[in-house]
RNA sequence: UGGGGCGUAGCCAAGUGGUAAGGCAGCGGAUUUUGAUUCCGCCAUUCCCUGGUUCGAAUCCAGGCGCCCCAG
């Protein structure tokens, strides 16, 4: 008989480590199995410099968030640890994050956290403690397969699922990883929170970039990475100078505010040229994205990826961004590697943000994995060949 | 210094007697555990200047000033 985690045991004793960032999430977390009898043990991670963000509403992981931590891991009866990482953190996020922004790209921080310290080295942490799993308050579903594996779903309420921030989980890290949260909605976590009395309970949602305090994510590259904030030319799809800029970084493929430049219609970022300090820039239409070239890819669907994906590719559906449902696609593998086309087209995919995965186009679709965007072709140039990104023609 | 044209917000631009459209850019906000996109709001008491006509002028008249084009 297995218990609520899907282990072998009784709750009393399963030791159940929960990553407690201090929010809602996490903190419901933690009282939901300490209810259920589990042993749980509260980890809270010091990842940043707490002075500057303390304050800020939507931030996690520093300051008043760890004592908020720390009050209801006293509230709900469980020990409570806080983990100083933030050397690990500005080294495997932040360092990285300055690093892809610097090379022309648009790095999405979060996953990054996910795989480089939550899911590897607070599990490890988790591990040593004595745990047989790790919990936290993200809103994905993890469930047993019919193998004896565990598979990744999206949250029962669309609007808050954040696998496409978890893309990157190994099946080893799945295998640990538990996710009570999934199949509640925002709404009902908040009335449990009330219902166990946690300060917590209303506590504004996170969001921007946690370790960015003012907002402004370009100082902090600034501050890292001084050489990449050179001011280069804005040009059209022609090569036309049309204006200059005063650094890549602060520039994204699709962006259309802070260009200032006016000509009669709306301009986009097309792409950012790292090399030549170059923002190419394009009406909307010159935005549209057909295909994809991938690294780092994780496959968590079932086999292998190569076996999974026929010659002339397997149908899936994939989110290039979080806000948006999934969409269908074409995922193959190349010589080139491993490559997404979308059926439909999409507006402003950058490189360096995610493709993740998915095995329908809506409801708790099974994630089946993702990678990295390491370059797009324009919808209109695909002729099918699998050549670089090339300017497009304007019209 | 003959002829013609034009001067409306940072840019483009509608408006030819009835009390300043619109787009772009900019700014602010909403949305968003990444970046964007999107959406909403704001943005000329004043139409190159000075006088005049009129109940009323960006619009008509006169004179300046400044650009542009064609002839020199």
């Amino acid at each position: 008989m297995l218990n609520s985690l899907e282990l072998e045991g009784r709750p009393q004793d399963t030791r159940v480590v929960v990553a407690m960032s201090g929010g809602v999430d996490s903190s419901v977390t933690a009282a939901l199995l300490k209810a259920e009898g589990y042993d749980v043990v509260g980890v809270t991670l010091q990842l940043y410099d707490h002075g500057e963000a303390t304050h800020r509403k939507g931030a996690c992981c520093a300051g008043q968030d760890i004592h908020d931590a720390r009050d209801v891991a006293a509230r709900i009866g469980i020990p409570h640890y806080v983990l100083d990482y933030e050397a690990r953190f500005k080294e495997a996020v932040i360092d990285s994050f300055a690093d892809s922004y610097a090379a022309g790209e648009t790095p999405v921080p979060c996953v990054a956290c996910n795989q480089s310290i939550k899911f590897l080295d607070l599990l490890e942490t988790a591990r040593s403690l004595g745990a047989k799993v790790m919990a936290t308050g993200h809103y994905v579903a993890s469930r047993r397969l019919a193998d004896g594996t565990r598979g990744l779903f999206r949250a029962r309420e669309a609007e808050r699922d954040q696998s496409y921030f978890l893309f990157a989980t190994t099946r080893a890290q799945l295998d640990m990883l538990r996710f009570p949260l999934g199949d509640l909605t925002k709404a009902e976590t908040r009335d449990i929170a009330r219902r166990f009395g946690l300060t917590v309970a209303d506590k504004h949602d996170s969001q921007d970039i946690c370790f960015v305090p003012t907002g402004h994510y370009s100082q902090v590259i600034e501050r890292l990475r001084p050489e990449a904030a050179e001011p280069g030319e804005i040009v059209d799809l022609q090569g036309q100078v049309l204006g200059r800029h005063d650094g890549i970084i602060h520039f994204t493929v699709g962006q259309r505010r802070g260009l200032g430049i006016a000509t009669g219609s709306p301009l986009h970022v097309v792409r950012v040229d790292a090399a030549s300090r170059r923002v190419i820039v394009g009406p909307r239409e010159a935005l549209r994205t057909g295909r994809l070239l991938l690294r780092d890819v994780n496959w968590i669907g079932d086999g292998m990826l190569d076996e999974a994906t026929a010659a002339e590719g397997r149908e899936l559906f994939v989110k290039v961004r979080s806000t948006r449902e999934p969409r269908p696609a074409l995922l193959a593998v190349t010589p080139a590697g491993v490559e997404v086309t979308l059926l439909d087209g999409e507006d402003g995919v950058s490189p360096g943000q995610a493709c993740a995965f998915y095995d329908a186009p809506d409801g708790q679709a099974r994630v089946l994995g993702g990678g990295f965007i390491r370059s797009t072709v324009p919808m209109h140039l695909d002729a099918g060949s699998g050549e670089r990104i090339v300017l497009p023609a304007a019209e």
